[in-house]
DNA sequence: TGTACATCAGTGAACGCGCGTTCACTGATGTAC
DNA sequence: TGTACATCAGTGAACGCGCGTTCACTGATGTAC
């Protein structure tokens, strides 16, 4: 049996009643219709139609919406730590302090720019639902853990006074996460490239001095 | 004719076919969704229920759900400015260092106090709507008009430099907003009393030694 | 001061929508013999 | 190697829900004379 299936307006094509592989599919679906929608689009009908299945077949895979939409969380967040990683393989990892500064940097950076061409994924990592979040791993590819240890890096380094550490980690993220959301989704959508640029410039800057100094 | 009214379980009622204020108390009766649901709970049923009326009633006071849900968020960033207009008041007011210093951290924490406590009209506030958000006005009670003109005081004050003024609104801004939506709807909420205590410390100081070393 | 009537601000019923979810079912698969 | 049959993974129809919105209406108000 043929089931046509339409994906991105590429008609795809089902040969066999069973899909093979549908929970991925409907991850998948489901981090498409996030994209382009943020978490409020993923839904159970939605994601299956998109996979070319029945809304109930969603059932077999998932206990119900929440549990997908946990599962499509865990895949935007895994898209971040993806894109993050990426940008950060693109710095030195000297050990020194010019190093060390640049690497804290690329941490916000990635963040922002994953942020800002994935709105909706971005959003979508940070929706809040039932499941737990998992406990930063530090040392880990996770964005957390990338933060952290840039951040030991910079005690490493000479840059940051031990007694500073505690809790830097929080107050970092909590600037650029905010940067993300003010850009996204906030008032600060809309701003030309070049304003935003200078805005995260600005963030970044002062985060810098603010970890460093004192 | 009386009709019975039940709002935060205190049954009211309306003596008169018409409501006399109706497009007011449906904006009230947003907000106390907002309060309790987020925007994502500020319906025209809902809120035209609140007020003891029938939805159609609310399209005699708003062209659609999107003008009620903008005069709602309208709403909540007056809440938002009022809060933290009245903790201002509680800071000195000098033109020293000292008072300067102050006054920029009170923003933050006024700014944080309220999204702490009040979430539901915090993320209101700042829901993407239709309608463009009113420009910035140094000076006016706004939350942007407290934070700019406590930025100016620092660099009255001799805190800051002038060449460091540009943007420090925005990168201010986005680290304490960044840290509202962390412990409100993000993995940090949940946090005890104690432990966001410290991380807002923690934040307010990072951001004022970015702001006023360097 | 009284009244006819236009206008205003509600009611009540209904619509179509997309949603989550459940039910009885059936086609496909794989395994024991 | 072939086959009976249990199990798995789908289908199709339907449910109830709350939503935004529209329609024809009616009670209340206020104003011109």
């Amino acid at each position: 049996m043929f089931t046509h299936v339409n994906i991105l307006g590429v008609s795809l094509s089902r040969t066999s009643y069973h899909h093979g592989d549908l929970r991925n599919a409907l991850i998948e679906a489901g981090a498409e219709l996030a994209e382009s929608g943020g978490p409020a689009a993923v839904t159970i009908r939605a994601a299956a139609a998109k996979a070319g299945v029945t809304p109930t077949a969603a059932y077999r895979h998932f206990a119900d919406h929440a549990a997908l939409l946990d599962a499509v969380r865990d895949q935007a967040m895994n898209r971040l730590s993806s894109a993050m990683g990426r940008y950060m393989r693109t710095v030195p990892k000297g050990d020194d302090a010019q190093d060390a500064m640049a690497r804290l940097r690329a941490t916000g950076r990635g963040y922002i720019q994953f942020a800002v061409s994935e709105p909706g994924l971005f959003h979508t990592a940070f929706t809040t639902g039932t499941k737990k979040m998992q406990p930063p791993r530090p040392g880990t590819p996770s964005p957390f853990g990338m933060l952290n240890d840039a951040l030991d890096g910079l005690v490493a380094a000479g840059l940051m006074h031990e007694r500073d550490r505690p809790l830097a980690e929080l107050a970092a993220w909590s600037a650029v996460h905010g940067l993300a959301v003010l850009l996204t989704e906030g008032p600060l959508r809309g701003l030309s490239r070049r304003e935003r640029d200078a805005v995260i410039d600005r963030s970044l800057t002062m985060i810098e001095r603010g970890l460093t100094g004192g």
